[in-house]
DNA sequence: CGTCAGGTGAAACGTCTGTTCCGGACCCGG
DNA sequence: CCGGGTCCGGAACAGACGTTTCACCTGACG
């Protein structure tokens, strides 16, 4: 990609050479880029108070053949600050596996996070703080993070489990299980078949299924009650489950909250257990 | 604010009343919404695969007038996503959990990636390239970003088990895995006993250890040969591991991008033996 | 006062857009 | 094999768009 000047740095460069109207389509353009990015040479002349000739000579005199690629020149410039990490890395570091890392993952928190909305939320600490029973089952590369999510829950109340194993054993916990029970499901694209079956028989046999998956048109989200959607994107060969894991804990710290009274009681006498067991060592 | 569904809400609320192509459509708005906030009826269609028309159709099935409302409701979107992040936050009026969650496991990511020195990195990714065996071993807390490195490990070389089960089996494996293994260790503040004499008793043994924990006062880094410290803040009770499995990803990163050669082969095996059995669907 | 250069907006032009309509392809139950 | 419905893309149409042109205004200068 060849190295060309920022269109706020083309409009730095001329403030001062400007005649009045183009002065104050510079404003604009400045201060209120979605005008024109997504709006057009009427609007952005109104939002200037002139007219939409003197918008199209004020792109002109930037070094534009028009107002056409002024207005593409800056819909690339948001294009690429709403792009996912990972194609920004491409041209901005070095081979530096660590540094690329770092802004993926922290766009796969951020982005994950910030997609979680209030209703959803509430809704699966809900059910994963008063279902009787709630099973995780994740994919064999979201394993790690399922077994996190489970044991963090298994933590704050009983009758938790992780569902792992073979196909029929899956098979015959989801079967006994009892409608009241609650089910995450954790699955990435190239989704594996034995999940996505699983979760959609066990939504047909009542079971509140909650997904966290990579779209929400991924088979997962298709029977489930609640879906999270997850950011995997990653610098190197196999998705990155940082966002996902962080969504996890959010899951485990809400439900904490919602089980305060019961949940520390709970914690208490595990750790006591420790204590008396001498598992720990301070350090 | 009116109180109307977001464009990706009311994606997913047709997501299973949705002919082919224009599915397909869901995906290009859902994947990039750019695409269709800058581009035309034609653009989108042609990154779906079909003809202006489906698309036309598919914002009429979401309950917009024409493609235009759809496009105006996407650039709204797009719109509040540029404004920065803290106004955001306020707007939403999102649960505190998630937003003090965010700051939180972000601020994980940065410190314990930013914490990593290049000498430290080449030299465990080293181990873990070519030492004949890696073991890996972590605290109960801890024990889902171990299994994590392992699974991803194991798909690049031979060679890679988790340490799991009683005592005295682990032991017994630490015994016998010969002097040129390498162990990752990992275990934070509240030490678990058994990780630190096993990693201890192994350090002695003449096995090169890599010990990730929470501090370079650790127990764990004493004997180790390569420590990393991580960040393990929490806006809940327990611990956050999202730096943590940051840190495990980059080593897979690097160990893959040193095995090269080698490990693509092997994944190519891979994946054909999920092609062969049909365990995954592409949704 | 006359001349000229630059700034400006209204209007005309041609292009491209979104939308609609129609005919054909396909699938399914009879 | 045959109707019914759905799905889909090509083409036609009306409207909106960016661009260009041109006439008017203003201020400076000789």
């Amino acid at each position: 990609m060849s190295e060309e000047a920022s269109v706020e740095e083309l409009v730095e460069r001329q403030r001062n050479h400007l005649p009045p109207a183009e002065r104050r389509v510079a404003e604009v353009v400045l201060r209120s880029p979605e005008a024109v990015a997504f709006g057009t040479v009427a609007r952005v002349a109104e939002l200037a108070g002139t007219s939409g000739a003197s918008v199209v000579r004020f792109a002109t005199r930037l070094g534009f053949p028009g107002f056409s690629s002024l207005q593409a020149a800056v819909q690339r410039a948001i294009g690429q600050q709403l792009r996912p990490a990972v194609e920004r890395i491409r041209a901005d570091t070095g081979p530096d596996v660590v540094a690329a890392s770092l802004q993926v993952e922290v766009d796969n928190v951020q982005r994950t996070l910030a997609a979680v909305d209030t209703a959803s939320f509430e809704a699966a600490v809900d059910l994963l703080a008063t279902r009787p029973r709630v099973l995780v089952m994740a994919g064999e590369a979201e394993a790690g993070v399922g077994a996190m999510l489970a044991s963090g829950l298994a933590l704050l109340r009983d009758g938790v489990e992780q569902l792992r194993g073979s196909d029929v054993a899956v098979a015959r916990r989801l079967a006994t299980c009892g409608a009241g029970a609650a089910l995450v499901a954790i699955d990435m694209r190239r989704y594996e078949r034995w999940v996505v079956e699983h979760a959609a028989r066990a939504a047909d046999a009542g079971v509140a299924v909650v997904a966290v998956t990579d779209s929400l048109l991924s088979p997962l989200a298709e029977r489930a009650q609640v879906t999270f959607v997850v950011s995997a994107e990653s610098a190197g060969v196999f998705d990155s489950h940082v966002g996902t894991l962080a969504l996890c804990n959010v899951l485990v710290t809400g439900t904490a909250r919602r089980l305060r009274r019961s949940a520390t009681d709970r914690l208490d006498a595990v750790e006591a257990a420790w204590q008396a067991t001498g598992a720990l060592v301070d350090g």
